[in-house]
This record gives structure tokens, C-alpha cells and sequence, in this order.
DNA sequence: GCGAGTTCTGACATCGCTGTCATACTAACA
DNA sequence: TGTTAGTATGACAGCGATGTCAGAACTCGC
């Protein structure tokens, strides 16, 4: 059977509750006392009940990590960062995915707290937006970090990257490398993100004296074949562009199939931009010139955050950087 | 503050232990008893404490899902399905990242289910396979599913689908399309999955009278870069391969780069299959010709199999499907 | 050598449920 | 009417920890 803290406290010939004590690293344990209970401990391989820490106490050991979006590597890559600080601090991790546009998922939300009396919860975006669920939180007093908040930054401790700045660099790079006709792919307008990079984007070129030209901009959703809609519209134009920028990879690996479908030469006749670096980026031909957005680090950033539980909201902004691969170069000349 | 039972039984006019028979879904209530109390649940909007019901029951109300894979997308795929079956269940999800070669696995399996007193697990290739830790959960009798284990099929229920018919499928299809030298590039070595895939592959020469040729096999490791390493060797042999059939599609991407790098012009100069279907397939140029894996809807499965509780190992094959793409066609004439 | 403060320890109630068991009620049959 | 089996209900203990509190055993300064 399980060893109990009861079996733990006989071998050590002390009470229960020292053993608590030590299993807790409260103070005001002597230290003769602490290593007969964790000699004992060890001996039969002792494992506290979660549940019942649980109930008797005020903490669970266990934190939920919230998120609804589409892009496995994103996901992928928040789940490691989280994770990983999980296993440094001792804490579990609830993965829940959920519907951030549902009216349903301030309910889940509660429910969830309700039920697992979680220590406290990460958001990556698009939940960060759902102010509903927030309010459910802070109803409960349950700590909570978002990661990449596109509203009421002031709500709550955050991580982030400058979306705005980031599409700034990409753009400004494509103008230095001589472009003037330069497409640009929109996100998903669930995500705030979406907003940022254009208005980068724009800031970028208005700094360059290149006039902005709506014809240039099209609306996608962040996935493949929005990237593919939106390169063959950009690609008709009369006088199409001769480079395009993607608010991320997915829709940017759209562009290049398109591109390869119409017997295009990359980078020669169209250069190609996309946002994220994720594993697609590398692995698509000829490999895509994006931002390397650091969103392992911003998850590990953002569980730091939550453990150390700030009285204040804190806000960490994580550097981004420019992957110039081959998919970008100067124009032909006309 | 949280409703409890005892709020629920006040208000319901009953004992608290009819409220837990309710919740439970027990036999033996009145159907005017049950009402009371789920009209008196819904107002007190009660949610019952997990950890409570864990302590004093012998349910926790959740499962763990325990991988060890380094592709996001078939990661996230079987997250997908599992998490899909414990919704309907009512059941919560903890993710368990771990490695399959540690000499620790086995310790914090044993740890994850003392603590948590989870209702069943489910692992997936290559923990699968970790026989060590197999022995942990037997011990502390937790039913357990495996999902496409590559070892001891008769030990566990499990769920998986004929990798050596899938790449004999795939195998055959070339030979069809006229390719005679075929190379291939076998995924990691910790995945038995690997090894059935290259019988499969040598199986399909067999039949159709083609040597083996040593040669034509490489070694890699299911991701990108060992795909581009492979593929070097392949094309640099005097007399390459017309085709290249790569165990996964993250190795068939790498071939891909190292073709177009090359210069040649594919599908004509050379054709390339993948295995498993992940989104990077279709995302690629050209499209790439794979084995759909039907990864979510085997971890659905397998989450099923948990929930049913069968007294004997059940197993459960899920078919697999070739997609034809433009990465594959007949070989050029020599 | 005495009070004050700090360190250490254990008894006991308690967290919110479920398992066990005793009991009461109902319908059906001899 | 009495017996039996099936149905419905609640009292109460207990799951395995932690919180509270009281008290004992040490320091220290004077």
C-alpha cells in the first residue's frame, strides 16, 4: 500500500504533523528531527496525496494552462515553456483547451477553479482577451498571468513581445532590400496581434515615404489556405507586389505554394516574409525569412511570473529577432 | 464562498449523502428526491470539490496522458483526441511530457499516480514501449491503454494501425507508378513503428521482384535535418534513386529541400512519399504524397478503451489511407 | 536567576466528500 | 396478515493531509 504520513510519522517517531512541517520546508523543525523524517520518507518511498493536500490546505499544486488556438507548433512550444517551469517549481499542469470566442467559457472557467481549486492559471491568446473568464478569476482571487494580452494590459502581470516593432523591422527590411510594392496578409482578427503587426507594417512604410495602399492589404485567419486566398488576389493585381509579408508562417507557406503553383522563381520574382519561426518556417522551400517570436520562453516567462506571485501586475516584453533565411532578396529589376 | 454538499442538502431538504448519490448517479433515488437536488445544484451553481471526491472516493476524475514525441503535430493530434473523449466523460486531462529512455520514468510514473490517484493512463509511442514503467502502473493495478506500442502487444489494450501495410501500401504505389531504385530513410531507432515500416517497404519489393539493395536504406530520426542528410547520401550514390519514400513527413520535408537546393525539378526528377499526414504535408511544394495516420481519432479510441474497462486487453486497428499528392509520379525515362 | 522572546513539538479539529451499514418504506405473493 | 425482495434514505466514520493553538524547551540580556 501507499505509504500515509501516519506510517512516515511512526518510523520517525514524531508526529504527524512535523512530518508536514518538513514535507512543507516550514520553519521550526530541528534538524535532527528533519532528517529522521526524511530518512524515513525516503524508506518507504513516500508520496503525498495531492487530494488531500488539497482539501486540508490552501493550495493544489496544480496550475491550469488555458488556450485556444489552432497552430500546433504555437502550442506546442507554450505548453514546453509552461511545463518546464512546472517541473522546476513541483506543480502539475492541466492543459485545457477552450473556445475563446464561447459564451460558455467563463462557466468552464469557474468550473474549473471550482472543481480543481487550481494555485493558478496561465492564458495564452486569444483566452487573454476573454474578459468574462477574466472576471471569473478575479471573482475567485485566483493568480493569473497572460500571455501576448491584446486589451486591459493594466489588468493583470503579462508577458509579450512588440508585435508592432517586430512588423516595423520586417517591413523596414524588405524596403531596404528595395521593395516598394509590399503585400501584406492580415491574422486572424480574433487576436489582437492582428492589428499590431499591420499597423507595424504601415508605420514601417509611412517612415519610408512609400504611400499605403489598401489594394495591397488582404484579410486572412491565420492558416494555410487563407495564405493561399490572399496571395492569389495579391498575384492578379495589375501591378502585384513584388514582395509579400504574412502576419505569420502558415499563411506565408500559403503564399510560397501559390507562388510555386504559378511556376514563379523564388526570391527572384517574389520575395516572402511570415511571422513565428516555427519548425514550418525552416522546413518549406525556399526556407522563409520571418520574426523568431520567443514563445517557449515567453510561456516560461509567464509561469515565473505566476509563482512568484507579484502584488502588482508586472509586465515582461521579450526581444524578437529577424531570421533572415532565402525566401526574401532584392527585386528583379523591372 | 464555493457551495458544498451540505448547502446543496439544506436547501434540497435531504441528506448530503442523497446529494452524493445524485451527483454519482447512483441507483436508488426518488425521482422527486433527485429533482430537488439538481434544481438546489443548479441555483447554488455547486460544483463539487475534485479533490474531496478523490480522497473519500475511490475516483479521481482524472486521466494522464504520457508522451514522448518530438513532432508538435502528432503531439497536439493526440492530445486533440483524447481530450475530445474525456470531455464527453467528464473527466479532467493532465499531460505528462516525459522521456522514454530515462531510468527515471518508471519512478515518476509511480509518482504522478500516488499523487494524483489518477483513474488510467494513456501512453504513446515510444513510452509505450517502456517496459519498466508498464510494470509501475500493473503494480498499483491502473488501467492503462497504449497507443501504437511496439512491444508485449498481448499485455495491454491497445490501439494502433498496420504500419507494416501502410508502408507496403505506400511502397507499392511507387513500384506501380514504374520507380525501380527506391530509396528510404528509416525513422527513429526508439520507435518500433520504424522497423515496421522498413518491412513493410522491403515486403512490397519482394513481392514485386525488386532486390533489396542496402544501399538505398538510411538511417534517420524522424525529424527534418536527418531527412536532409539522408537524402545527400541517397542523391549522391552513382546511380540514385527515383524515388524516395521517407518514414515521416518531417524527413520527407528535408528531402524536399535538398531536391530543390539541388536544383532538380520534382516530381519528374524525383518523386518523394511521406508518412503520417501532419499539416506540414499539404503545406509543402510540391504537396507531398503520405500515409494519413489517423492519429486523433486512435487517441480517441484509446481513451475510449480506458473508459470502457474491459477485463481482457482489447486491441483496436484503425485503417490507414494513402493521399496522393504532386510530390509522386512516374519516373522519368532514362 | 528571571522574564521575554524565539524555537520546536504534538493534540486535535477540519477540509468536502464517499463508503458502510442500519433502517424504513413499498409492492407482491402465499 | 406475514414474509420477502427490492427500493429509498440518512447517520456516521473516515479518506490523508494541514491549520490552529497550546505548551515545552531553549536562548538571551540584565
Amino acid at each position: 500500500m501507499r505509504a500515509t504520513i501516519k506510517d512516515v510519522s511512526a518510523l520517525a517517531q514524531v508526529s504527524t504533523k512535523t512530518v508536514s512541517r518538513v514535507l512543507n520546508k516550514e520553519r521550526y523543525v530541528s534538524e535532527d528531527a528533519r532528517q529522521r523524517v526524511e530518512r524515513a520518507m525516503a524508506d518507504l518511498n513516500f508520496r503525498p496525496s495531492a487530494a488531500a493536500r488539497t482539501l486540508a490546505g490552501k493550495r493544489s499544486f496544480q496550475i491550469a494552462l488555458i488556450y485556444d488556438n489552432h497552430s500546433p507548433h504555437y502550442i506546442h512550444q507554450i505548453q514546453t515553456g509552461v511545463w518546464a517551469r512546472c517541473i522546476e517549481e513541483g506543480v502539475r499542469l492541466l492543459a485545457q483547451p477552450s473556445d475563446a470566442a464561447s459564451t460558455q467559457l467563463a462557466d468552464e472557467v469557474g468550473g474549473l477553479i471550482d472543481q480543481t481549486q487550481v494555485d493558478g492559471v496561465i492564458l495564452s491568446s486569444p483566452v487573454t482577451d476573454a474578459l468574462a473568464a477574466l472576471d471569473e478569476l478575479e471573482r475567485r482571487g485566483i493568480p493569473y498571468v497572460r500571455i501576448s494580452p491584446g486589451t486591459e494590459h493594466g489588468r493583470s502581470s503579462s508577458v509579450s513581445m512588440d508585435d508592432v516593432q517586430a512588423a516595423d523591422d520586417m517591413t523596414g527590411h524588405l524596403i531596404a532590400l528595395g521593395h516598394r510594392r509590399i503585400g501584406f496578409i492580415i491574422g486572424h482578427t480574433n487576436h489582437t496581434a492582428s492589428d499590431l503587426r499591420l499597423f507595424g507594417y504601415r508605420r514601417a512604410l509611412d517612415r519610408a515615404g512609400i504611400d499605403f495602399e489598401p489594394k495591397y492589404v488582404r484579410q486572412g485567419h491565420f492558416d494555410f489556405a487563407s495564405g493561399e486566398a490572399a496571395a492569389d488576389v495579391l498575384l492578379d493585381l495589375p501591378q502585384p507586389p513584388t514582395a509579400i509579408f504574412a502576419s505569420n508562417d502558415d499563411m506565408a507557406a500559403g503564399v510560397l505554394t501559390v507562388a510555386h503553383r504559378r511556376g514563379l522563381s523564388l526570391p527572384r520574382d517574389l520575395s516572402v516574409a511570415g511571422f513565428d519561426d516555427t519548425a514550418l518556417a525552416s522546413q518549406l522551400w525556399p526556407p522563409l525569412t520571418t520574426v523568431r517570436q520567443p514563445t517557449r520562453e515567453l510561456a516560461y516567462a509567464a509561469a515565473t511570473l505566476l509563482f512568484e506571485r507579484q502584488e502588482d501586475p508586472v509586465h515582461r516584453r521579450l526581444a524578437h529577432e529577424l531570421v533572415l533565411r532565402a525566401s526574401t532578396a532584392a527585386p528583379a529589376p523591372e
